[in-house]
DNA sequence: CATGACGCTTACGTAAACGTCAACTCAAAA
DNA sequence: TTTTGAGTTGACGTTTACGTAAGCGTCATG
């Protein structure tokens, strides 16, 4: 019936707390790969009990994530990453090397970017080429 | 800076050639990693013998391998990019088709540099509250 | 009360992308 | 001619990022 009761804790607590399901069912992940991301301290949900109850903060970190992931950062880097984004938390301790770190990563994400608009750049051009040989041969059927 | 097809077909008519160590100590990977992309079919140099023969089209294979990589896209994605190029060798068919498969992955790579772009305005922020920090607690002491 | 549905931990399995090592070929150098 | 150096083919090992299955606790509903 009513499967909706079971939120009902998290309902009465807060409506920045979510269940493992929910995260898995916002960024379609599996329960399996967030308690991964977790042993790997990437992630570090509170517990209610056994469960894993996470916040608002523990949703914007797993986006990143998940968009480090598609740039081909590994988790290790990532969790870099992450942690440059926690000094905002009150962190304090070796501020000026966090920000040599930062900066580094910074350069070499623009470079990544620089990158990806050459690959576009090249891939524009093959497709004028064959929509040329399309119209050329009159077989044009695409838009 | 000259796109990859221009390269290739800089191949074309010239006799520029690479041994496997010509192209490892080019791009830095190892020999190894040539010979598993050429069991994957992404490069298949000519024999001399025994003997890898590179040519200039496999070096400019082998960087868009090397970027696809860097943006997290699996070697299976990566060769179906590389075949997007081979287009311009002569083969014809099924070309509309592969104008639709090029333009989903034109998007995509849109959309990969839109989030880059987003990360790096966030990284910035981030950069700059940490400067804030170090000037407002004057402990500024590292370069 | 029992039956799922969901979650937890522990532990082994797996696919991708190579690394590493052994054993061989083959041509050039010593 | 022996050695050396570069290249080759398996075959097995390794790391990363999870998948999958076993076994258990916990509720909420039938």
């Amino acid at each position: 019936m009513m499967n909706q009761l079971a939120d009902a804790q998290a309902a009465f607590g807060s409506d920045e707390e979510f269940s493992i399901r929910d995260l898995c069912d916002a960024f379609d992940v599996t329960p399996r790969a967030l308690r991964f991301y977790e042993s790997q301290e990437l992630i570090m949900p509170r517990r209610d009990g056994q469960r894993r109850i996470y916040t608002l903060r523990d949703r914007a970190r797993l986006k990143l994530i998940l968009r480090g992931k598609r740039f081909g950062f590994s988790l290790a880097e990532i969790r870099e990453l992450l942690n440059l984004y926690d000094l905002g938390d009150g962190q304090v301790t070796q501020l000026s090397l966090t920000l040599e770190t930062a900066l580094g990563k910074l350069d070499e994400l623009k470079e990544r970017r620089e990158e990806i608009t050459a690959v576009i750049g090249d891939l524009e051009n093959q497709i004028g080429l064959v929509r040329n040989m399309l119209r050329e041969r009159g077989e044009s059927q695409v838009s």
